[in-house]
RNA sequence: GGGCCGUUAGCUCAGUUGGCUAGAGCGCCUCCCUUACAAGGAGGAGGUCACAGGUUCGAGCCCUGUACGGCCCACCA
């Protein structure tokens, strides 16, 4: 089999081959029981909606970096993969494929028929999904795949919801909720995105019951005034109090209602009102009060009794039936009838305001910008909207006060000196919540200081459905017996005391001497698979609630969920895959979801099993495009990571995404779309859609062809243009992923370079005593490397990982070392030694390279092993002997990826011992060969003509310059005549200077040369005048002297005096 | 309204506790298809570090303010 490697680096072959070894061998699955400190990372689970895009590569990029290095370093390393069933994004992109493909609606099928077709949907992307990343050479154990509605999620989330209902932390209340209209389903406060609109403040008169004139309101939304229950005036306003116990009477309605004094009321500016408060200019001092449709008026309500009179369908229509009583909706003017029932909200406003005017009751309408709450799935505005709904107790002391206890005290805020755990029955979890970067440690605090209970039902079909049932049914019970109730009733009270339901009294029903008050009871089955309490429930007339819980409340479950709890062994045994990987070691996410998802895992882990969810946090950069707005399916500018793979390679990908990988916030990524004709990049044309966002022009002419269109992926999504079968659509790239390519190419060839010299090498064990300056050199930068690479890992700056891998690879290794040692390659005598570092080498840059970049080192490995089995650098750079299949450590698998259980074949270098010498000398050498480069470009010297060259240098530096001389001359394609503290300059010579020491080139052509010398020498006199007056100025200022330390000033002085001996010896 | 972040080369980003001439990749210019690599090699140009003050011997970095951009929270009279 020959070891040949191909021309040029085939990622597609590379990550085939890969794949399939990785797979044959399961490389990925860890045992609990396995050896090692335990590590192990949950996946964000990504939403079935929708295939990956790239903030998912850069998240699970990211992950399986940790994961690989973890691996490496002999930990029992288990990553967790799975996804979410994101319950109204999955219902919401469902319905629309259902209406466009069938031209049917959700509410056109049964339930059952209906959550078929999602879980379809499901089905489809959550293959596509793991596909992804698979491709992406995520490392995960995927016999542990997991989704958050499979059965043992569905054991978690109902043994959750039992603990927490049985322990009071879930309530049914009645509440004003966000209402999104369109997907008919409540929202959580932070499903809620505000968007600034243009509206109007709009005057109504509303005329006093005792015919002594009118009050005017203002308001943005007229169409609630049929729900207005009150007027209400600021107590301070002066004209309160000629209007006590007065009332209006409300137009259209005829409803009397009462002027109400709460200072809540804004005062306008000439009552007293703030003239810099917006709302006090446009403020008439009189507020109606709608309790039905809006939270504040709703809390007005509270404080002054009044009816809630809910005018509103759940499609936000005007309507009767929801909560308008019938004797009040008696009153009403015909024209509700006729014009107002049916109509949805905002023309209903157009229609009020109509009235209004008609009738002379419109003072006048005022422009009015303000924000509004949107729905951030169906982006419509939000209704606040009176309905039933579950809610978890979250400002419970034991859920958020837990989670505050239990971040780390240097980040939270004005903790000092509170205990981190309040006692009692938890006591203090194990370690502290840590975020990195340190700032997003306020965001979690504030949340929790400040939050609100969770709303947790949802009015979807899609996700985990409320274990609660309610009494429903009079007649199943009035047709049974008082003996058979009682039976019936006894069987529910040892359900409960055996803990297999639990029960609540609805809120306002007052527990009644009897045990059991069915009419005003809840109840809450434990166990899914209970059939005997479920049958009872039905037998009492109970059903169960049609809701669905919340998606985050089964995500917040997920660093428990896929580690089999609540299961009894996992909960029992120490060595449980529960008990040894949670903790998880880190979270690894986004941003935006601090409060959605990291506070509801943190609060829930801790709840249930005392003990924090993870120790680590890492919120890492979004990725947005070139125009600073966020990627997103909506806006049209996701890049599929697939298409990157094909573009440029999984290997790229994920270093361009390391590399990317920084302490900002943000990170853009300018999109270029992809010619499908030519294969070729290129930058769209961009336009401003109707919404102001930049996007790309949905039709490109292909730059080969003109006659030929292409459809960027923008534009499809934009909606601006349809593709038809004619028009590729092109694929979405960026060249930042260049970087990656360029990298991995690069590996390939030097590694096929090394591997064809270790073909025809002698093979030698390293011995240090024949080692040149150049291979202690490179063996003592590449253990610095190592140092830097754990200290960034450790603190999760994987850009500086990549940074520092990257320079020590091509700018040490590649430019330096092994250009270097090229003469000594061809020499038999120092052959041999010379391999045996460079076979060391490459095997310690395989590895540290393999969690960024694990295909193309993976395949490397492969050859390498073939070529060079036995290899290290003892004391220096170890590397496993390996190849044999047997070793004192067990069995050996032949993967640098695999290393579960017994298989530690590859592990993460060591830092070896520092040549502090060789790393002093060698850049000597290094700015001799860049001046001599530098000389001939500048004197433009063709490459192929060799020049001589002498320097003149003390004792020391000659010694240290003849002894590389071979090198200096194979660099520079030069011959080394003369160099010493003697040597003059040679008659026609180019003079420049290098590490403090003078260097001449002749080039055979005196005359040419004296050009060339005049303009090397003005351009480094030019540097060095420019630093000797800054050294000069900093010198003359006494302070500087007097102040800065000595050593500073010291080593100032004495640059001045070498800049200023090289300047004079330069003439 | 409250809070967080950003503004460094044409573009995308580094820049440690303040201290040598502020760096990298891409792009650009010159030369080179040298037997690992043109997805490459050698060399080069390009930055008053958003702006205005302040602290300091010394500020890209610390403090105050301003402008612009982004995000989170609160608020729909």
């Amino acid at each position: 089999m020959s070891t040949e490697l191909a021309k040029a680096f085939d990622p597609a072959a590379a990550q085939q081959q890969a794949l399939d070894l990785w797979g044959q061998a399961n490389a990925y699955h860890a045992d609990p029981s396995d050896p090692g400190q335990p590590y192990s990372i949950v996946i964000p689970p990504p939403n079935v909606t929708a295939a990956l895009h790239l903030g998912h590569a850069l998240n699970n990029t990211l992950q399986d970096i940790l994961t690989r290095y973890h691996r490496m370093l002999g930990d029992n390393t288990c990553w967790l993969p799975g996804t979410d069933h994101a319950g109204i994004a999955t219902q919401t992109v469902v319905e629309k494929r259902v209406l466009a493909e069938e031209g049917k609606r959700r509410t056109d099928f049964a339930r059952d028929e209906f959550v078929t077709k999602i879980q379809a949907w499901k089905d489809e992307y959550e293959v596509r999904i793991t596909d992804q990343l698979k491709a992406m050479g995520c490392s995960c154990d995927w016999d542990r795949q997991a989704f958050t509605m499979d059965p043992k999620r569905a054991r978690a989330v109902r043994e959750a919801f039992y603990r927490l209902f049985a322990d009071g932390l879930i309530y049914r209340g009645k509440r004003l909720v966000n209402w999104d209209p369109v997907t008919q389903t409540a929202l959580a406060d932070d499903e809620v995105e505000n968007e600034e609109v243009d509206g109007n403040f709009y005057y109504l008169r509303y005329p006093l019951t005792d015919g002594s004139g009118h009050i005017t309101v203002a308001t943005t939304r007229p169409e609630t005034m049929l729900g207005d229950t009150a007027v209400a005036i600021n107590p301070k306003d002066p004209r309160a109090a000629a209007l006590k116990g007065k009332k209006v009477l409300l137009p259209i309605v005829n409803r009397e209602i009462p002027i109400v004094e709460d200072d809540y009321v804004v005062m306008p500016v000439q009552f007293g009102g703030d003239p810099k408060d917006a709302k006090a200019v446009l403020a008439t001092g009189f507020l109606k009060v709608t309790p039905a449709h809006d939270t504040n008026d709703y809390e007005i309500g509270q404080r002054h009794n009044l009816p809630v009179i809910n005018v509103f369908s759940p499609t936000a229509g005007i309507s009767k039936d929801h909560g308008w009583p019938a004797d009040d909706f008696a009153r009403a003017d015909e024209f509700v009838t006729s014009d107002l029932l049916g109509q949805d909200r905002f023309e209903a406003r157009t229609r009020i305001v109509k009235w209004f005017k008609a009738k002379g009751l419109h003072e006048e309408t005022k422009p009015y910008r303000h924000s509004v709450g949107h729905s951030y799935r169906s982006h419509v505005p939000i209704e606040p909207y009176w309905s039933d709904q579950w809610y978890c107790r979250v400002t419970d002391d034991r859920l958020a006060g837990a989670a505050l206890r239990a971040m780390s005290p240097e980040q939270r805020e004005g903790a000092a000196g509170e205990p981190a755990s309040a006692g009692g029955a938890h006591s203090a979890p194990e370690g502290h919540l840590k975020f990195y970067p340190a700032r997003y440690a306020k965001t979690f605090q504030t949340w929790h200081e400040n939050i609100r209970d969770w709303c947790i039902s949802r009015q979807l079909w899609w996700g985990h459905r409320i274990p609660v049932w309610y009494f429903r049914d009079d007649t199943a019970v009035d047709s049974k017996s008082d003996e058979e109730l009682a039976a019936l009733l006894r069987r529910l009270v040892i359900l409960r005391d055996t803990e297999r339901v639990a029960l609540q009294h609805a809120p306002g029903a007052e527990a009644s001497g009897k045990a059991i008050d069915l009419q005003h009871s809840f109840v809450c089955v434990r166990d899914e698979s209970d059939a005997e309490a479920v049958e009872l429930l039905a037998n009492l007339g109970f059903v169960q609630d049609p809701d669905v819980l919340d998606t985050w409340f089964s995500s917040g479950l997920w660093p428990m969920s896929t580690l089999e709890w609540p299961d009894r062994l996992a909960v029992g045994l120490k060595k449980s895959a529960l008990n040894v990987w949670n903790p998880t070691s880190v979270l690894c996410t986004a941003r935006e979801i601090i409060t959605l998802w990291v506070s509801r895992m943190v609060m829930f882990n801790l709840y249930f099993l005392n003990r924090l969810p993870f120790r680590d946090v890492f919120i890492h950069a979004m990725i947005q495009d070139g125009h600073g707005q966020k990627m997103s399916k909506s806006l049209g500018n996701g890049v599929d990571p697939m298409d990157i793979i094909g573009s440029h390679g999984a290997d790229a990908m994920r270093f361009a995404m390391a590399h990317m990988a920084t302490n900002t916030q943000d990170v853009r990524m300018p999109v270029d779309l992809v010619d499908p004709h030519t294969g070729q990049a290129f930058t769209p044309k961009y336009v401003t859609d109707s919404a102001g966002h930049t996007v790309a022009a949905p039709i490109q002419e292909s730059p080969k062809d003109p006659a030929k269109k292409i459809v960027s992926s923008y534009g499809y999504a934009s909606g601006k243009a349809k593709p038809t079968a004619d028009m590729p659509v092109a694929k979405n790239t960026s060249s930042k992923f260049d970087l990656g390519r360029n990298f991995c190419n690069k590996l390939w060839n030097a590694s096929k370079f090394v591997l064809s010299n270790l073909e025809s090498a002698p093979v030698e064990a390293a011995d240090e005593t024949k080692w040149s300056l150049v291979d202690r050199w490179i063996v003592s930068r590449f253990n610095r490397t190592v140092e830097e690479v754990n200290a960034a890992i450790k603190d999760y700056r994987f850009d500086n990982y990549a940074r520092a891998a990257y320079d020590f690879f091509w700018r040490d290794f590649c430019d330096w070392y092994v250009e270097a040692v090229k003469p000594a390659m061809k020499d038999p005598a120092r052959a041999g030694q010379t391999a045996s570092v460079l076979a060391a080498l490459l095997d310690g840059t395989l590895r540290l390279l393999h969690p960024a970049t694990p295909f193309i080192t993976e395949v490397i490995w492969q050859k390498l092993n073939e070529v060079r089995p036995v290899r290290g650098l003892p004391g220096r750079l170890e590397c496993p002997s390996i190849g044999n299949g047997q070793s004192a450590v067990g069995n050996d698998s032949g993967l640098i990826a695999q290393h579960s259980g017994l298989l530690i074949r590859s592990p993460w270098p060591a830092v070896g011992s520092f040549a502090e010498a060789a790393e002093h000398i060698f850049p000597r050498v290094q700015e001799v060969v860049t001046a001599i480069r530098n000389t001939r470009n500048l004197a433009q010297i063709s490459p192929k003509q060799k020049v001589t060259v002498s320097v003149t240098a003390p004792a020391e530096p000659t010694r240290q310059l003849s002894e590389n001389r071979e090198i200096i001359e194979f660099l520079t394609a030069s011959t080394l005549s003369a160099v010493g503290p003697d040597v003059t300059a040679p008659a026609g010579a180019i003079r420049t200077t290098a590490a403090g020491l003078d260097v001449f080139v002749e080039t055979g052509q005196p005359v040419a040369s004296a050009g060339a010398d005049a303009a090397v020498n003005e351009k480094r006199r030019a540097e060095l005048t420019k630093q000797r007056d800054t050294l000069r100025g900093r010198l003359s200022n006494e302070s500087y002297i007097a102040k800065a330390p000595p050593a500073l000033v010291q080593q100032t002085r004495d640059q001045l005096a070498q800049v200023e001996a090289e300047l004079s010896r330069l003439g």
